[in-house]
DNA sequence: CAGTGAGCGAGCTTCCGCTTGACTT
């Protein structure tokens, strides 16, 4: 029985997959009576921030996680902002339905993803969960024809998952924040693929190159080459009198031999000595060795090995190699590309075998299909591997495709028909030949060749290689005819220095291929876990090579100390087999995070719920851990020793070096480049910095004065000074202090020239004085220009006023009452009539952080989503209204820390006794300072910062 | 990381996975 026929007697069927793609071709094989729509991925999710939680749960303490940790990590799900229309029109949709399939991917996150349509929809009609793994027209018929039960196993398994990344996501972010930088990231994923590229930069720092010495020969046999038999071979020295010469693998990472007694390790007196001694010598073949070569081919693409291959041979990232993808998929050139399996269907088989024949002839089939056993440990195969579309593969001349799509599909077609192609085989001999040196030692030396009697697979493709100089796999290399006994003339010997090379740093693909091997990440997210370690700062590209920052170390370091099960290297994979235990049922979804968040007594290690580092019986839970931060040394865990007396250390404005303690008699800092890579930094760099402190413009030298005016970056933004000669006194009595000026907002610091120095530097300006003789001056200050009076002082509206202001002008604003501040003398911006609550008046005014609205009492800023234009008063009145609600249960909830003294100097006695003095109190100061300095348009922040501001983001064009 | 002057409101950053357009350059 078909389905339409089916159909014609039930009524209209609702189908929903992940795909718009798929939805389409798979319309195409239910015909009429099915419609078939696409969720589009996940349709709900976690609320991202405040703004996203629900109004019901704002102001709960556990509102910014988006989980009820209190209350079984219940979560709060938010339609996906992104898919509210397409939700609307899948409810549309079911409303004419007299069924509905939920045909999302047989996995973790399909079967989540089912079961969320199911929550947000609530259909009344019948609900069939349908699972395929290939798109065939039988395939599908037959999924229809077989549905079954939504398994809530594997979606509270799911869950979990989302869970977990969440709590440590946003737990240990904030930590981050308050210990390292603003806006810095851990996560489950992130945090492991930071500190594989910082610990292999820790190798290529502690790395000690060795060299060692060997020798080449070339031999003649005496007959004549051609291209069968090319009569001279090239051979490397192996062994004298019977012992190993060393070669690059017999060293360590310290440049010192692993085994010095078993190998002799040659330097270059000693290697040119016996290249001498074996000038004159006669050689013969010592022994001649014979082995079939055999090869098989690769197995089919999955997305880490596409992205691989992309990089070797057409040089794409891995972003590019999906985009490229995502456009052949959509297009119908072949299957889904964010896939974990290399299985092919049988189609897909029986197309590449028809190819393979047609193409290659019949020698080169294999009598049965191959298969290829997943690799993958955490594989969740819910797709095929990537391979071309359709039951009959289009060569890539049929496909009509042009450019990267063209080179993209090209490979994956040969990948896929020779993967279904017989092995390559031949022979690898190696040749000793050995010969005696004038001294009586004997010298073994060494040459290996293969060649290919067969190529099969090799026909069509060969996998690329990440290293250069590596060989192919296809590459033969003929060596003459020889047999044991053999005379052979030595025609030249060369000595041969040799340094071993620090450990490669990672690529975007063979940092991807890490990720997997380690079960860390899924296909869909491989590309962007390197735009995320990319963006946050962690790790910038050097050609195709990943460097870690300093900032890298930094957080790595913080989280090794303190957060350690947390990116160990296991924790993923010990987490997948939790989770699986708890699809199957063996394992409850509860007792795990709370084992997780909370911590336990006790209980076996292991798991990827014991947040805590381990030691001893007590395994502390994460929330344990991001509560109490007094462990947490800021400056330590940013610190790191260059060495004779210099540290390296990262500070918010990004990395330094530093010699001495601040403010102790010959202190010494200076400014890392953010793009130098840490295994450059040497004793004798930072010296280097150190005796030329870096980011300064020099502009030139004022004329008057004789001293050099140079431009720089300060604490409060770019300014400009001079440089006092050496040995003006500092301190002390007869100090001198250099004349400095803030740039003008209209300034930058790669563009400020030396009259603007100059001119900003003979400020203050005396504009006059008033009738009682009291002179006023024009200045720039932190809030901008301003006439300053005795200790009356009035802001001017523009910067040019300071150097055209006359006296009359000054002397109208001084005849003016004195403004209360800035924000009050500004009118409001919008009013918004009476608040029911307080009935006081509400306006929305412009302040230092954006515009708010407030009655005179209570402010509230307005939030993301509000607009000035369009903020009506119910929306203001309910601002205010949270703000209320919010403001008294912050005041007792926390315990006071007390971190520093600063803390209550810093802030006013109202808020040092209310707001407990929270550790952020003196943290609040700093950023509040900073935001107003923020708009520094300086060159050089500008370009290292991806993080750029609204403000920075303002900096002049060039 | 310079060192000037007043008055005064924070809110947000962040995770991993599943999917595409909708945006601008």
């Amino acid at each position: 029985m078909s389905p339409t026929s089916e159909t014609a007697q039930g009524g209209r069927r609702l189908v929903i997959v992940e795909s718009p793609a798929k939805a389409k071709t798979i319309k195409g094989y239910l015909g009429p009576g099915y419609v078939v729509e696409a969720s589009v991925g996940h349709i709900r999710d976690l609320p991202n921030g405040a703004a996203e939680v629900p109004a019901k749960y704002k102001g709960e303490p556990w509102a910014r996680l988006g989980v009820n940790v209190d209350a079984d990590f219940q979560p709060i799900y938010v339609v996906n902002h992104d898919k509210k229309d397409q939700v609307k029109k899948l409810k549309e949709l079911l409303a004419e339905s007299d069924e509905l399939f939920l045909a999302t991917d047989e996995d973790r996150e399909g079967e989540a993803i089912a079961w969320h349509l199911q929550e947000v929809l609530k259909p009344k009609v019948p609900v069939r969960r349908m699972v395929f793994h290939e798109i065939t027209k039988d395939a599908i018929r037959e999924a229809v024809a077989n549905p079954r039960e939504l398994n809530k196993k594997l979606v509270d398994a799911q869950e979990t998952r989302r869970i977990l990344d969440r709590l440590y996501g946003y737990e240990v972010s904030p930590v981050l924040w308050k210990k390292v930088m603003p806006r810095l990231s851990a996560g489950r994923v992130q945090s492991v693929a930071t500190r594989l590229v910082v610990e292999r930069e820790r190798e290529r720092i502690a790395f000690r190159s060795a060299e060692y010495w060997d020798l080449t020969g070339t031999f003649a046999t005496g007959r004549g080459g051609d291209a069968s038999d090319p009569g001279t071979l090239a051979a490397r020295l192996t062994a004298v009198d019977g012992r190993r010469v060393a070669q690059g693998r017999d060293f360590g990472s310290t440049g010192v031999l692993k085994d010095g007694s078993a190998v002799l390790h040659l330097d270059e007196a000693n290697a040119r000595a016996l290249a001498a001694a074996l000038a004159d010598s006669a050689f013969a073949v010592r022994s001649v060795e014979s082995k079939p070569y055999r090869r098989s081919p690769y197995a089919p693409f999955r997305t880490t090995t596409l992205q691989q291959e992309a990089s070797r041979k057409l040089g794409f990232g891995a972003k590019a190699t999906m985009q490229v993808a995502q456009k052949l998929y959509e297009n119908g050139f072949i299957t889904y590309m964010r896939t974990d399996s290399t299985t092919l269907s049988e189609t897909a088989v029986q197309a590449a075998r028809a190819q393979v024949t047609q193409l290659y002839g019949a020698d080169y089939l294999p009598e049965k299909p191959r298969t290829y056993a997943g690799k993958v440990k955490n594989a969740q195969e819910a797709h095929e591997a990537i391979r071309p579309s359709g039951d009959r593969f289009r060569t890539p001349a049929e496909t009509g495709l042009t450019g990267d799509q063209f080179r993209l599909y090209e490979l994956i077609w040969k990948r896929t028909v020779a993967s279904q192609m017989k092995d390559a085989t031949g022979n690898s001999v190696t040749v000793k030949i050995a010969g005696r040196a004038s001294d009586g030692r004997d010298a073994e030396f060494s040459a290996s060749g293969k060649t290919i009697t067969f190529h099969g697979f090799m026909k069509a493709y060969v996998e690329g290689a990440d290293d250069p100089n590596a060989e192919l796999d296809d590459r033969e290399r003929r060596l003459p005819q020889v047999t044991e006994g053999d005379p052979l003339t030595a025609e030249e010997i060369t000595a041969d220095g040799h340094a071993t090379k620090p450990p490669a740093r990672y690529t975007e693909a063979s940092l991807v291929k890490e990720l997997e091997e380690r079960e860390i990440g899924r296909p869909s997210t491989y590309a962007s876990i390197i735009g995320t370690i990319l963006d946050r700062g962690y790790v910038f590209k050097k050609g195709t090579a990943l460097v870690p920052s300093f900032l890298s170390f930094a957080v790595v370091n913080l989280l090794e100390k303190h957060f350690g099960r947390l990116v160990d290297y296991d924790f993923t994979a010990s987490m997948e087999e939790d989770l699986d235990r708890i699809a199957r049922g063996e394992a409850q979804a509860v007792p795990w995070l709370r084992r997780f968040y909370f911590g336990s007594a006790d209980g076996p290690e292991g798991s990827a719920a014991d947040a805590g580092n381990g030691d001893g019986d007590h395994l502390g839970g994460l929330k344990e851990l991001v509560t109490d931060l007094g462990a947490i040394d800021a400056r330590e865990v940013s610190s790191f020793p260059v060495g004779d007396g210099i540290v390296l250390r990262v500070g918010r404005y990004g990395p330094y070096v530093e010699r001495g303690e601040k403010d102790a008699e010959g202190h010494q800092r200076a400014d890392v480049p953010e793009d130098l890579a840490p295994d450059e930094l040497t004793v004798a760099y930072a010296e280097e910095l150190l005796a030329k402190p870096s980011g300064d413009f020099e502009l030139g030298t004022d004329p008057v004065s004789g001293n050099p005016v140079i431009a720089r970056d300060g604490r409060y933004g770019p300014y400009v000074t001079e440089v006092l000669p050496e040995g003006t006194p500092k301190t002390g009595k007869n100090a001198v202090k250099p004349r400095t000026a803030s740039l003008f907002k209209t300034m930058s610091l790669d563009t400020v020239t030396l009259d603007d120095a100059l001119k900003l530097m003979s400020l203050p300006r005396v504009v006059g004085a008033d009738a009682e003789g009291v002179e006023i001056t024009a200045q720039n200050g932190r809030y901008g220009p301003y006439l300053k009076k005795g200790t009356d002082s009035r802001s001017l509206e523009t910067e040019d006023q300071l150097f055209t202001i006359t006296l009359d002008e000054a002397l109208a604003i001084y005849a003016q009452p004195k403004q209360r501040g800035r924000a009050a003398a500004k009118p409001p911006l919008k009013e918004l009539g009476t608040d029911p609550v307080s009935e006081r008046p509400v306006v929305v005014k412009d302040g230092r952080f954006g515009p708010y609205v407030t009655d005179g009492e209570t402010n509230a800023t307005l939030r993301r989503d509000d607009d000035v234009e369009t903020i009506t008063p119910e929306r203001g009145y309910e601002l205010l209204a949270e703000k209320r609600a919010k403001g008294p249960a912050k005041k007792t909830a926390k315990k006071a820390p007390a971190k520093k003294a600063t803390a209550k100097k810093a802030t006013a006695k109202k808020t040092a006794t209310k707001t407990a003095a929270k550790k952020t109190a003196a943290k609040k100061t700093t950023t509040a300072k900073k935001t107003t300095t923020a708009k520094k348009t300086t060159a050089k922040k500008t370009a290292a910062k991806k993080t750029a501001t609204a403000s920075a983001a303002a900096a002049p064009a060039e």
